[in-house]
DNA sequence: ATAGAATATATCTATATAGGTATATAGTCA
DNA sequence: TGACTATATACCTATATAGATATATTCTAT
């Protein structure tokens, strides 16, 4: 990415951030990490209503990071961007060393 | 991450994508990968107002994502965290490869 | 067809925030 | 000191959206 970026092709990415942007959303992807489930079944494990976890769905599959799978009345949804694991992973790790800067802020400094 | 997360650390995983969720922030970043620039050198290159520019400096700045270096009555601004633009290349990716699915669902298909 | 279950959509409200304008705070130079 | 420059902050408004509730859709089973 060395040369310049557009408008729109800085507002296609920004928007892809926002995506991740939600907790909530997370979660459902969190969950999916361990394999497909029902919208029942993130609706169990998430906590929020139905409703909220469809609509989150569907953003998450109009970014192309989960993909549906229906079979009889049930909807099935999987990962379909497996590196949305990639950048969490890189996002947590930042966090991590940002804690660790802080704490070390804390801590008693050698003699200088 | 194949431990459970708690909402906190859910909802501090998403602040750091909602930091990237801007297009203005993208394109402060954008440009700063280039080098370190002041605060008017940015309100240049991004055509926005100079109280944006600095809000925006400052949302970074509170993520880690940029250092903050003051030279008489200028600051000027750096990336503090270069894995942005690991982020940035994988969603960048990822949106490409999209296209290309897309654009390929128009091509003629080989006989089925 | 009717009932019921699973999922999706429509509408609303409350909250967050990007950007604008005005002002404040440093820092420099005369 | 005062004038000037660079940056930061305060306040406001308009917009976006997460979640709630009600309803619609779709599939199954009888």
């Amino acid at each position: 990415m060395k040369q310049e970026m557009t408008d729109e092709q800085l507002e296609l990415v920004a928007q892809r951030f926002r995506v991740l942007s939600d907790p909530m959303r997370l979660k459902i992807l969190h969950h999916l990490r361990a394999g497909e489930s029902s919208v029942g079944g993130l609706v169990e494990v998430t906590g929020t209503s139905q409703p909220n976890v469809s609509k989150h769905l569907s953003i998450l599959r109009n970014s192309g990071l989960v993909s549906r799978r229906q079979q009889g009345n049930t909807a099935y949804f999987a990962i379909g961007a497996p590196f949305v694991f990639d950048l969490c992973d890189i996002v947590c790790d930042g966090i991590r060393q940002e804690i660790e800067q802080k704490q070390s802020a804390f801590e008693i400094q050698p003699q200088g």
